[in-house]
DNA sequence: CTCCACAACTTATCCGGTTCAGTAAATTTT
DNA sequence: AAAATTTACTGAACCGGATAAGTTGTGGAG
């Protein structure tokens, strides 16, 4: 079965190519009464435009592109990129760009990805997620004018429009709910330490520590998977001075943590209160349900779409705030015994 | 900054478009030591090529399509998806072919994005998944002659290539387990009721119940989610004929069981033993782990991806069975009490 | 020495849209 | 009523590759 052309339908329509390209897309150059009559043609006949076509006449490919840095097992269990996945969806789906996707094992090798899509005009814009400090992808993506959103900062990527959520807010707010609970020894288990935002946390526990007259605040780095979520529990767990409370930087370790305590016959929130970062259904999920900081991740993708669209639009952009992740208390935080 | 083509490497060359398009494509017609020369052009001023270009002279557009039909909170916990996109990718990257992605709600608005794609050249092949009986997207991927793998079968696809992996097998090798262990009252809360694989699981369920002499088989039906597994695990487990084991469609399901069972005081393996299907991190992450039928999921999806590309090549393929997912027992199955 | 075969190119066309420069007819302006 | 403008088109060029068809130049066979 031929796909049908624009060349087939001005041969229906009596018309010229020309003619048919201005009535689909709404150009002034014909008459109200020939562009119904060849819209109508177009329904008929199922007309969609060859992307190629389009795309290689100057026009975009209305396509972005999003790589995924993480190991297989990580991504499949890590809610955090289907969630924003669904929400750059929602918005590309609304303007019919397609979203085109590849797993990356490198940063490098992310780059290495940009070039090819860019220089293959297969995307329009990237969106770059785990922002670090002096980003290697930060200056290809300059170099290469790409237009780019960036999650995960606030951080220096110059012109390049970010967007980011408050993580020092949110980390304030947890550590003060845990104080006022009376709370006094409160650990982490941080996320990969490489990344921006991390840092951000991990200041900003440590200010918010200091301020609240605690006298330590111990950071676990960990990589975001359940096992070294699990590990680094564990290692907190066992020393003397154990935590009466630990924050974990996201969903997944926030449950192995729990396990884990469970596991060493501890009770939470009895003897350990458990807070997570971004709740997901899993933090419902499992006894007791975690006390989480939860943010839309959808709507925070949808942002981030909305912004990069903006960006290959030509638009100058600002970096934007997307909204602080809020407390939600659930079964998992208790004063401590 | 220009992105290049092959006219700025032919002038570069001093020779002719043409011939820069066959050195580069290893196509005779160009003496080794001129390939070599425009090869190290390329290769300096970072050519690629542009992919719109490419697919509009009758070659492919090196894109494959997937959509993803499940609420955005389904989407976000369940690890399938994501496991499977990774196996895809192992592949396509293999090949450079990028995978596009569109989440939709219904299978008719899947159908609607599959005529879109084709009819744009976008994609060259889709993967299906969740296949059901009768299904309304094969008769349009006949129609459209669009190159097709289906996941989730065996059904009746006609042409179109099928992976899948033998569902009766492994829920007949669980509950041979668990009968074993002693136990005779085993429930199960199944998947979204219309996909094939779930009927099979459930047809092969009450086969095998039937066939070692256990009087019911009780499948509750359920959707993926936790709150559904939730309480479907409730309902069963407030029977006065309450189980003593329970397999579940899903990891998230079983998560959500276990903690029901947790919730309502009961221990779990001694009151009641959980098995889940499609092993997890999250099964191990949990305590007590749960005892699961793993398949490598990832394969089973670079599988899908090495038969969607036969099939874009033209190879008519046959229906391949992709493996038996194998029980791993852990700390959620023991002898009742 | 001529003819032929073949390598190593060049030239031209095509893919299917977009867009610009025409052009004839209709409408408005003066 | 003639001139100017506008409307509604057509025709052709163009995007950047792939590729079929044509053109040289060279070496070997006869």
């Amino acid at each position: 079965m031929k796909r049908p052309t624009i060349a087939d339908i001005a041969r229906r329509a009596g018309v010229s190519k020309g003619a048919v390209s201005y009535a689909l897309n709404g150009q002034p150059g014909v008459s109200e009464a020939t562009r119904q009559r060849i819209v109508a043609i177009a329904q008929e006949i199922g007309f969609n435009p060859n992307s190629a076509a389009r795309a290689l006449s100057g026009a975009s490919a209305r396509a972005v592109g999003l790589t995924l840095c993480r190991p297989a097992r990580i991504l499949s269990i890590e809610p955090f990129f289907m969630g924003l996945i669904s929400g750059f969806e929602a918005e590309l789906a609304a303007r019919s760009y397609a979203l085109t996707l590849q797993v990356v094992a490198t940063p490098e090798q992310e780059v290495e990805v940009y070039r090819r899509w860019w220089g293959e005009r297969r995307i329009d814009g990237v969106i770059v997620t785990d922002l670090r400090e002096n980003d290697v992808r930060i200056p290809v993506l300059q170099q290469l004018q790409l237009p780019a959103v960036v999650i995960g900062g606030p951080g220096d990527t110059g012109k390049i429009a970010q967007v980011w959520s408050d993580d020092a807010g949110a980390i304030t707010e947890a550590v003060r709910y845990l104080v006022a609970l009376g709370h006094r020894r409160i650990a982490r288990v941080g996320g990969l330490p490489d990344l921006l935002h991390t840092r951000t946390r991990t200041r900003a526990f440590e200010e918010v520590c200091t301020s609240l007259g605690l006298n330590e605040a111990v950071t676990m780095p960990s990589d975001y998977t359940g096992e070294e979520g699990g590990r680094a529990t564990r290692r907190l767990l066992i020393g003397a001075d154990r935590p009466t409370a630990v924050i974990y930087d996201n969903d997944v370790m926030a449950v192995a943590g729990l396990a884990v305590a469970q596991e060493m016959g501890l009770s939470v929130p009895g003897d350990l209160s458990i807070v997570a970062w971004d709740d997901s259904p899993l933090c419902s999920l499992v006894h007791p349900p975690l006390t989480a900081l939860s943010r839309d991740i959808a709507e925070y993708g949808a942002h981030a779409a909305r912004e990069l669209l903006a960006a290959i639009d030509g638009k100058q952009v600002s970096n934007v705030e997307a909204g602080t992740a809020h407390l939600t208390p659930r079964g998992s935080t208790a004063p401590p015994r």
